[in-house]
DNA sequence: CCGTAAATGAGGTACGTGCCTCATGACCTA
DNA sequence: TAGGTCATGAGGCACGTACCTCATTTACGG
């Protein structure tokens, strides 16, 4: 039972005397503090790499007696999918808490850019280690990432990106494949070809248009027999989707498949429920939420795909914990994937 | 920006103060030491419960100047779900050191019984906190897994659950629901009915029968249009699910529907693709490996329902973490919810 | 050559916990 | 009541890092 092999972790002492210089300069910097030439900092740093210091995280945090504070800011819409990504977001603070990180959530109007930009303004890099945001691809908020960013504080874009800015990191799924694998399903659902409608919240949303191409480029390569209609787009509202569901099926009594790409699931749900002949008509919908599993449960909806807000949190904060303390280079995370649910694989 | 609210984390420091009694007795309550009467223990106890103190992890493991060591005990056989298993393995060992989280990885002889108890037998509970094992329900398992718990060793199953041992853990899908949603995609794949054959691996095996079980409960309750033709077992052998399927093909040339719930995927794709008209086939397998990937990306595949060996580890080492010095008691952990995987969706 | 500022070193305390030693007090038994 | 055991308290050192103060060295301009 001996230990040959199990090398001690590199501690900063260990930097230290690699490097030739002090704890104290070493400390200087790790911790950005100025007052080392730069030559110096070179040698540190070469120090650091050749024998694969790597921070302690948890004594870091430790040490300095304070949590990791991240803050979400997600959109406070009727939109389901993002209350469950705030419940998400709650239900992760207390464990994280566990792991010295602190997290805050703050509640905006949605869609509402100037509020959005006005919240990362108001963040103190002191206080603040890390903000993970939801946000449209405005100007104002585009300007307030890259100034937050300069502050010192990570930015991290969730659900939907902004490649544009200086954000560290995004996370959220791919929804171009989302969109394929709609059309994949529908277009084995349904062999003997016919018409298939498509119903967006808003093609001005990054993840809405994305999920369109998606569907379009595969239902053109590889499932020509079927007919495309639309798509409408019912500002993912639950009742301007419900009208719009409603409208479809009347005027195409034939109707075989229909993908809800954007939200409003309430009102999808309740077309469907009062449509007579609904039975025959293959249905995939976004996002498990309370409609879309009632959907589920009684047959209106065949299958749901999910983005899994629950894992997005958690890799948000294991990314959060990653850079703002660990190395402000590469950062591996698992990719979040596309969840897909039946009624028979619901949790 | 001031702080009210924000109240400190408690400590061993309250918990004394609370109990009224010593630190060095809370010391000896937390960590199991004799010399404390029982009275005292439970005033101790009820004092953190009543504050809701929460051990520091991070600064116990630090404080113990030692790792939290993991052992994962995986078989070592042909099977490529295993190996990516412990490929996951592998990929998380290096995180994990991070938090001081100290994986060992063993392959042992697949279908070994002897050789997994030995090696839960040798572990030697003051230099391994916590081991993770994939076995089956064999006498001479079941006793060493708990002769291990005995000893003070966390023990948690992975994939295959023992539910008749004391290990305080399971990790893994719920096969059942993998098999209701097999059968729900091929009955929605096949709307005009037919013939669907089944290959297991072994239903000696506990995941293999519970997928089966599941995928009969749907198929008979929802689509008695089709026809099942099977379970024949292959093994989880290349070779012989190979056969197995040239001999199904062969004798049914009207096969709608094929559902390989085992391994030996290697095989499934080799016979589909020497199969000539196996365009029309609707084909659904488990896990996604290297053939299953191959057979999604030309097509003779049409879904692949996925364990998520990735997402098993991950939760695995959570647990663990949370097991070993955290509390005793009830463990939240994120279900391993069942991905499925077409072509559009491939990572 | 001096004065000054910048760069660096030396060493301390703190964070929350584990583990050790030693002292003190309570209680039991002979 | 003496001698023993057991329960408990008091305090200190350690882990790896952050952050502070104070001294010392180096570099540079005049």
């Amino acid at each position: 039972m001996n230990e040959i092999g199990l090398r001690r972790r590199a501690t900063v002492h260990d930097v230290a005397r690699a490097a030739g210089v002090s704890l104290a300069t070493v400390d200087r910097v790790l911790n950005g503090r100025p007052g080392v030439r730069a030559a110096t900092v070179e040698k540190v740093e070469a120090a650091i790499a050749e024998i694969g210091f790597q921070r302690d995280l948890s004594a870091s945090l430790l040490a300095r007696a304070r949590d990791l504070r991240v803050v979400f800011i997600i959109p406070d819409s009727s939109n389901e999918f993002m209350a469950s990504l705030a419940d998400a977001v709650t239900r992760r603070a207390g464990q994280a808490l566990t792991d010295r990180i602190y997290i805050e959530t703050q509640r905006l109007r949605a869609l509402d850019a100037g509020a959005l930009a006005k919240a990362l303004d108001g963040l103190d890099a002191r206080t603040t280690d890390c903000a993970v945001i939801v946000g449209g691809e405005e100007p104002s908020v585009l300007t307030a990432v890259d100034s937050a960013t300069k502050r010192g504080i990570v930015v991290m874009t969730l659900v939907s990106d902004l490649p544009a800015t200086q954000r560290h990191h995004f996370i959220g799924v791919d929804n171009v494949a989302a969109g394929r694998t709609a059309a994949s399903l529908l277009g084995r659902f349904l062999p003997q070809g016919g018409k298939v409608a498509v119903i967006a919240g808003s093609l001005h949303l990054r993840d809405h248009s994305e999920r369109l191409s998606g569907f379009r480029a595969t239902m053109a390569a590889e499932f020509p027999a079927l007919e495309l209609i639309g798509p409408s787009e019912g500002h993912d509202e639950r009742s301007e989707t419900e009208a719009i569901v409603a409208d479809v099926l009347a005027r195409h009594p034939d109707l075989a498949g229909l993908y809800n790409l954007g939200a409003g699931n309430a009102g999808l749900v309740a077309a469907l429920d009062a449509a007579p002949s609904a039975s025959a008509l293959r249905v995939i919908a976004h996002e498990l939420t309370e409609p879309t599993r009632r959907g589920l449960r009684s047959g209106v909806i065949d299958v749901v795909l999910d983005q899994n807000p629950d894992g997005e949190i958690r890799e948000a904060i294991a990314a959060a914990r990653t850079l703002a303390l660990g190395g402000h280079g590469a950062l591996v995370s698992d990719p979040i994937e596309i969840g897909i649910f039946l009624r028979d694989n619901l949790r």
